[in-house]
DNA sequence: TTGAAAGCGCTACCAG
DNA sequence: CTGGTAGCGCTTTCAA
């Protein structure tokens, strides 16, 4: 590859200079931008960002920590925090954390070796007190999909209590009275949440959730199949679910049909995420909107500031909670028609 | 950011013997290493990658050059490169060509700039010599789902051609006689030598494919959708449809069953690609296996060999050539039952 | 408008 | 086993 000097010497010049056109600095004169430019291009010169992150003391990397690519809601958030970096003529570096705490500290810890100062992480497993001494040696760390208080300025986040709440207003709204519940077996925050205000709202109407009917699977289609399977082993009546994510409900739905149950006729199913995928699902999915492709620009933008030093001024930290919002499709529907 | 200056001034050494010690060097006494770790954990030490890349001439950074993440077709991709960066202790750095020459080109030139030797490269915009020229610069560049003669030994690719006659085969054996196709409105080659093959099979067994069934549209859902509704609009009979893609297919399901058209008891559908959401579509998508995960982990991989000048031994083309899997689930079927 | 040179953080060679 | 030091490719003063 060739280097700074190899154009230096060719055209003659310093390398200075030669680092004055490569960035486009004003005081060149045309003739010696014109030289140099042409010399760059025959040896087919790239600059070494290694090199000018190391001078500069600053990359233009992007950092986006997440479980895994595999799953279209990351790959969403994925998504736009990569759209910021493109707005920003950064690159994005990705790394996954899987679901275990040793690889999401080490997924954090190599971004932080490359030098990559903003970075937008979702993590569910390591404690408030290491993100937050995490969050406070890198400025520029945004928690996307967590909330934790000390740091609160640092953490985009959506309400799963209220999300919960929301489905149980929607599903007693359509007349249902037999509730289940499928959510993820993870030991995370998110379904105790969402199935707390899902209770909660159930028993403000009324209502009581069996825990009989509550089953925990792993969060996807798979996981969703199987929890539906044993829903119906149970014996046990219910005419609505409310599942944790688009995927496990998308699985679910699946065997309920495949043991000749029809959604919503028989079942109404109500999902959570809203991926692409639930619009086009048969029947279309019923789900709880988490616009998490924003709340990733959001954050990644968020993380731009802090690392800029310039706190922003007047934070109204009410903006960095998102509430989901119900998206009404085909799968729930009022029970007995 | 604590340096190895800070830490061999506090520790009491050199820093020849810290940046030992970071890098596990056996010939360190014990005492020196334990003393040395403390200190670098006292002061929160983090080699710089950056400076560490620049000595030793090479990046621990794979790279992986995709149109976009949303497409869980592409993020599986990227999965399956991810997956042998991690095992190599590698990182990712994930740039997207969107759909355009220029977008393309940046991305890789960005990912040069990194100096990330290591890189997975799709690209169906760019031009042969272009991408060849590449290749000559960069040792350790593959590319994937794209095949140039000269330079076979760096491209993993998929055999389209033998796709569109497996497709056509499959709906010819379920005794299917008027056959419309939805394609990729992309100037790329994919649809095209799909479409030949499937047209080339269709001819050999005496049957012919009508012009004005055939669509092009956007390679998405929405894309799908339209076509399907426009075959519908054109009034022309047809029992089975190919699709470029299971997205694709997925849409025009909708679009069919939303027009009181059951699938496949009125119109058999086959995709192409097998996305895990093929599975779990109601009906269960017939479709043909398009192994990406698998073949860009072999693209990695063979990306790492070559760029260690290691040049394989005895290299067998014929497995760097995937051919598509019919996988029969239950979007088609038999004509008339 | 240009050049000389210091130095970013690290590794690797050579001495000891 | 340890230290001194050159130098990776680049940017950025400071002088000219």
């Amino acid at each position: 590859m060739a280097t700074i000097k190899d154009v230096a010497r060719i055209a003659g010049v310093s390398v200075a200079t030669v680092s004055r056109v490569a960035n486009n600095d004003p005081k060149v004169s045309d003739k010696t931008k014109t030289k140099v430019s042409k010399v760059m291009g025959d040896l087919g010169y790239t600059p070494n960002a290694n090199a000018r992150a190391l001078v500069k003391q600053k990359s233009m990397i992007m950092g986006v920590v997440i479980p895994q690519l595999t799953d279209p809601f990351f790959a969403s958030l994925a998504n736009g925090v990569e759209e910021v970096a493109r707005s920003e003529n950064m690159q994005l570096l990705l790394s996954t954390g899987l679901f275990d705490a040793e690889s999401e500290r080490k997924a954090i810890a190599l971004l932080i070796e490359q030098q990559c100062d903003i970075m937008v992480v979702h993590s569910k497993i390591l404690s408030d007190e290491e993100l937050t001494a995490l969050a406070a040696r890198k400025p520029g760390l945004v928690l996307i999909d967590r909330y934790i208080d000390a740091i609160k300025e640092r953490c985009i986040w959506i309400d799963n209590f209220e999300g919960g709440r929301i489905a149980a207003r929607h599903l007693i709204s359509l007349a249902h009275q037999d509730f289940a519940v499928i959510s993820s077996v993870h030991e995370i925050d998110d379904p105790k949440l969402r199935m707390e205000g899902f209770r909660s709202e159930l028993n403000t109407a009324g209502f009581s959730l069996s825990e009989q009917l509550i089953e925990l699977n792993e969060p996807n289609l798979r996981g969703g199949e199987i929890a539906a399977q044993n829903l119906l082993s149970s014996g046990k009546k219910f005419t609505a679910i409310f599942v944790y994510n688009d995927a496990m409900a998308i699985g679910a739905i699946s065997t309920l049909e495949d043991n000749g149950f029809s959604v919503p006729n028989d079942i109404s199913v109500l999902g959570f995420d809203d991926v692409l995928l639930s619009r086009y699902s048969r029947p279309k999915l019923s789900t709880l909107n988490y616009p998490i492709e924003e709340m990733a620009t959001h954050a990644a933008r968020l993380a731009l500031r802090l690392n800029n030093k310039k706190q922003p001024q007047n934070i109204n930290l009410d903006t960095y909670k998102y509430v989901p919002r119900l998206v009404k499709r085909e799968s729930t529907s009022r029970f007995g028609h």
